[in-house]
DNA sequence: TTTTTAATGAGACTCATTCTCATTATATGT
DNA sequence: ACATATAATGAGAATGAGTCTCATTAAAAA
């Protein structure tokens, strides 16, 4: 379907070649709304008879998070966790830290604080990590 | 001075025993309100001819971090990047991207949505993290 | 088709950090 | 002070995510 042409439209425009590996990457990032780490995208598709090499799914990656296809997180642990943009407006994260469970978030004035501080500094904002670590609430 | 028996009352109030090789590291770090790597911790105690293991000075970097006598950053190059907690109020940061700049900046109106934020998933905030990353303005 | 050149795979490599374990040093009890 | 128990250290091996190399393969242009 659309997710097809996207990726293709998407590499044309880099000047870059479509095959068979950077779909099938693709498709599996797309597949789910979770949040991700390189090795459990390659392993699905290792178990999925699709063997692709490690070093591909990084570079593959790579190229989708460039063209925001895919947004990349780093959670502090050492890896880089990646999530699918498809019909997934911008947020940001919560960390359980007792179950890990990630929570995603938006806050439009959060949003517009953000812009503001850094022009008072001077600068335009490109990008920005906000992650929130959190335990339950009990009463 | 008091950093001395800083170092010391936050050892003893965890059972552990005090080294020179935790002084030293302690020292270091709170020699300057930089963000600097372990690497660079090592480095320079070894220019002034103190001989730690690398390992000593992450294991020690831990021990302050948890202590909350260094707070602990991350930007995304793999590194983390450590800064004496001392005389040293909460703050965020802010990372140019065309120089490498890093500068600290702090909003109560953040922190006070963040907490809002929070809570309305039903958690309370232990921690987060916020980097934003920049480049200058250009008019 | 043939050709050009980008993409891939396999595994070596990097680099920050952690681990192992034999040795050393601290704090505690005498 | 001194012995003792055990925590801390050092040296370097190990780990693990990610990157790089380069010979082979496959897009896509001609």
């Amino acid at each position: 379907m659309g997710s097809k042409s996207l990726l293709k439209n998407v590499l044309r425009k880099e000047g870059l070649r479509y095959t068979f590996q950077r779909q099938a990457v693709w498709n599996e990032l797309e597949s789910s709304a979770d949040h991700r780490d390189a090795e459990d995208i390659y392993f699905r598709l290792w178990r999925n008879k699709i063997r692709i090499s490690r070093a591909t799914v990084y570079r593959t990656i790579d190229i989708l998070v460039k063209n925001n296809l895919v947004r990349k997180m780093e959670i502090g642990d050492g890896r880089a966790l990646y999530e699918a943009r498809i019909g997934n407006e911008h947020h940001d994260h919560m960390i359980c830290l007792d179950t890990g469970t990630i929570t995603e978030f938006y806050n439009e004035d959060l949003e517009q604080l953000q812009e503001k501080i850094v022009i008072e500094h001077g600068y335009e904002l490109v990008r920005h990590v906000h992650q929130l670590f959190v335990r339950p609430l009990k009463k």
